[in-house]
DNA sequence: ATCCCGAGGG
DNA sequence: CCCTCTGGAT
């Protein structure tokens, strides 16, 4: 794959899809950002954002998160799905914030990956999102699929995907283009029944030349 | 019925 | 590496 086409494939998805960049609006608080992005794994953004308002209204600060009954917790939380795992982990890393962070988000992936809940996805998701940094891509089954079919890369294994995809965009676009594959894999390139009918790169789209 | 903006544990 | 945990969307 040349930089020019990927390029443009960055373009035309980018303004296909103008939301996805802020799927956390500005206004919530890096410790809310950092909760909800623990909560939105395996979920909906909109099962996340029903469950937002009574979770932060409740719990305001990482010491009243720290502070929670568990099974309230899980009451709150439970249409975002692994509900008790989530309910455990929210709690844990809110007092590692409180007790190891004074209170505010670590800024680096070492440290994030100690929080209870936050793998490698969620952290870098969170850089991005919480603040602003481009670390790196993440790889899911989402973008591992589109970069695949859009000949993006060749490769299986997700490190050297994410490698592939880096190589080919400069730093700046990386959470960015995250958001935005992660995106139209959802909403128009599935696993099943992929929408390439009205696919805005599907002329550039190996895999839909080769099904057609 | 199947898959998912996964992570932790064995 | 494989398993489990869960609800919701399609």
């Amino acid at each position: 794959m040349d930089r020019v086409t990927a390029a443009w494939i960055y373009d035309t998805l980018a303004e296909h899809y103008p939301d996805a960049c802020t799927p956390l609006p500005f206004f919530h608080s890096p410790f809310q950002v950092l909760i909800l992005t623990i909560l939105s794994a395996q979920t909906t953004d909109q099962a996340v954002d029903k469950i937002r308002p009574a979770l932060f209204a409740r719990y305001p600060t990482p010491a009243d998160l720290a502070a929670a009954d568990v099974h309230e917790v899980e009451k709150i939380i439970h249409s975002t799905g692994f509900y008790r795992v989530k309910a455990r982990h929210i709690i844990s890393t809110a007092a590692m914030l409180v007790n190891r962070f004074g209170g505010t988000i670590p800024s680096t992936m070492e440290e994030l990956l100690l929080l209870p809940g936050v793998g490698r996805k969620t952290a870098n998701i969170l850089l991005f999102h919480a603040l602003g940094i481009n670390a790196g891509i993440a790889v899911d089954t989402h973008v591992k699929r589109l970069a695949g079919r859009l000949g993006l890369t060749t490769r299986i294994e997700q490190d050297l995907i994410e490698q592939d995809l880096m190589n080919l965009y400069p730093q700046e676009r990386w959470g960015d283009l995250t958001d935005i594959m992660i995106a139209h894999g959802r909403r128009c390139c599935t696993a099943i029944n992929p929408h390439c009918g009205v696919c805005p790169v599907s002329n550039v789209c190996p895999f839909y030349q080769q099904t057609r």
